[in-house]
DNA sequence: TTGAAAGCGCTAACAA
DNA sequence: TTGTTAGCGCTTTCAA
């Protein structure tokens, strides 16, 4: 009965194969060992463990017992090199140690994982010769698809699919036939500069980082449209790098040189601190002399103190929406194109009191 | 020449195959494609992607001319199935959005990333039954090693290495047959309240959370042996959860009650801000009145107003470490069993002023 | 230096 | 309801 197998896979040949890669290690055990043991072919277990029909109901116990006893995990490797999908998705990532990114990337492989998918994060510290060879490694490892959260554009990526979130691509148009989430910039930077002028302020200055990051401008174009509805003139400070220290050392240069705003809109928690730290070294107090607003309600919003009011994204709904456009996409019913911009709400806190 | 493979991939089973799978999917490349293009066998395109010797320059020129021009890239899933090793890594850690989990997770992704290895990351939530769902898929996915950072201790996990890091697993012996891989917590304990006696405190309170985890037990040993060296008397708090709301309400309560602490060591920096927190409700003045320690000098602990003295493991060599054990034992070099105990250092702030 | 072919563990078409 | 078997893309032995 089983004469026909030993060919290809004859018992002599199980304990040492012929180019000895398993001396060492103890005999595998393989849908072929539970079959066997179960009495039943290698295709019924297969559809006892898929769920595919066409077993009784003992073949099954049967079947579940032996894979119980042995502790036998279904190879997924196999299983993926046959079916062509290997039910991983890479998530690209500038920098995960972000709290930000950290949180959306958290999201977003608790979604994958309810699904049954596996999530390779892949660091790229905003470097492009990293991006491209974790792009390379993903793509050998046939990934079911990719998630970039780094606002490059990829075009030759036809075998797989992709979606950009919470940072657009480069040259992004709205009928570019590819799928971004993005998180409503506009409005955050207008409800952060209304806040302020609804609380009297009427001298603000925007605190953004110099990059060229789109999420940045919309902010900055945001908190353009509140000033320009009140007649008030719209003034902005560049910080070199994204750190307090470089915030606070900006603002500083700002007041000495003259200026004396009542209100500071920053782009970032973290720069919304920096400024803290510079007003407090010139003795000028936070709410009473200057409001101040963050963005990403971040945990050190909610710690910091004062307090700060700061423009909260919906990490939770961001990632759902990425792992449903992906998936429904990776499923086949998805369209080449969507463009979901996500709402966005004001936390206010002693900052702005 | 080629009539020999007609049988097992003939040209009419190309563009659709017998259960129709790549109907709506282009001709794939592979090995093969390459090695017909480049007029070679596809033994040769694998010896040159190896790098395996025994070709010719110029078959290796023609083969690597063909491979770029279609941007070919192998098939890991196939390469795994051959030789049943994944080059991917699983990471068990209870909570990525944790500062200090998400750093230490990064530098392990970095070191593996280096040694072209995939990184996993599963977040359990500290949920055991999630852990084991993630055990159980990396399983499938026949990982070459696990790395965990859970505290809970796997014995069953025969065909993979296994390194424990940051928390020693549950009932642990020095002489167990594991890797384990902590920073020194008693000395990170000593240090935190040897600088608030050198400070001149002598009413030294530890506030620690309620978790049976073992870094804290240590933290807190390391604490008392300061105390007891200068003869005074050690005292803790309990907080419930590691945060700062129940941190502030903790401290209220306490100095409530009557007690007057002048230092604080806390396990956590989080916990450090609630202690901060509590007290500027009560007018206490840190660190004139009260002086405080952190613990893992995170972000907050350099940002926050006042700055906060805090212990510092260095994560980097954490990670380092863990990696290297972990490729040493894949590879066949590394022993049974290890500990390795990384030191810590103080890092001053204006907390202790 | 090169090529032919077995086989890794699995799924699914096809036959029974 | 069940079994047999081709083949996913690759590496490696063996033969030339």
């Amino acid at each position: 009965m089983e004469a026909g197998l030993e060919g290809r896979n004859g018992e002599e040949s199980r304990p040492v194969m012929k180019d000895g890669r398993t001396i060492a290690m103890r005999d595998r055990i393989n849908i072929k060992t539970i079959a066997e043991k179960a009495g039943v072919s290698v295709a019924t277990v297969s559809r006892v463990i898929n769920q595919n029909g066409r077993f009784s109901a003992e073949t099954e116990a049967m079947v579940r017992r032996v894979m119980e006893e042995m502790d036998y995990h279904p190879n997924t490797i196999a299983k993926s090199l046959r079916e062509n999908h290997s039910r991983i998705i890479g998530v690209i990532v500038p920098d995960i140690m972000n709290a930000h990114f950290a949180g959306l990337v958290l999201e977003i492989e608790k979604n994958l994982f309810r699904h049954a998918y596996s999530t390779v994060i892949c660091n790229t510290n905003e470097s492009d010769a990293l991006e491209r060879k974790h792009i390379d490694t993903l793509l050998s490892q046939r990934v079911s698809g990719i998630v970039f959260i780094s606002g490059k554009r990829h075009y030759s990526l036809d075998d797989v699919t992709v979606v950009y979130v919470d940072r657009r691509p480069d040259n992004y148009e709205i009928d570019d036939d590819c799928v971004v989430i993005e998180s409503d910039n506009e409005s955050g930077g207008y409800l952060a500069a209304r806040c302020l002028i609804d609380k009297g302020c009427r001298n603000i200055t925007m605190l953004y980082a110099n990059n060229t990051d789109h999420n940045q401008k919309m902010r900055i174009a945001g908190y353009e449209r509140a000033l320009r509805e009140q007649a008030l003139a719209a003034r902005t400070i560049c910080v070199d790098t994204i750190t307090a220290v470089a915030a606070a050392e900006k603002i500083r240069e700002y007041i000495r040189a003259g200026s004396r705003p009542d209100g500071l809109v920053c782009t970032t928690d973290i720069l919304a601190i920096g400024a803290m730290i510079g007003l407090r070294e010139l003795g000028i107090r936070v709410p009473q002399e200057v409001r101040i607003t963050g963005y990403d309600d971040s945990m050190l919003a909610a710690l910091y103190n004062p307090t700060i009011t700061s423009v909260r994204q919906s990490i939770e709904d961001m990632a759902q929406k990425t792992v449903d456009s992906l998936l429904e996409r990776i499923d086949g019913g998805g369209k080449e194109r969507a463009h979901h911009v996500l709402p966005v709400h004001l936390v206010e806190r002693e900052t702005t009191k």
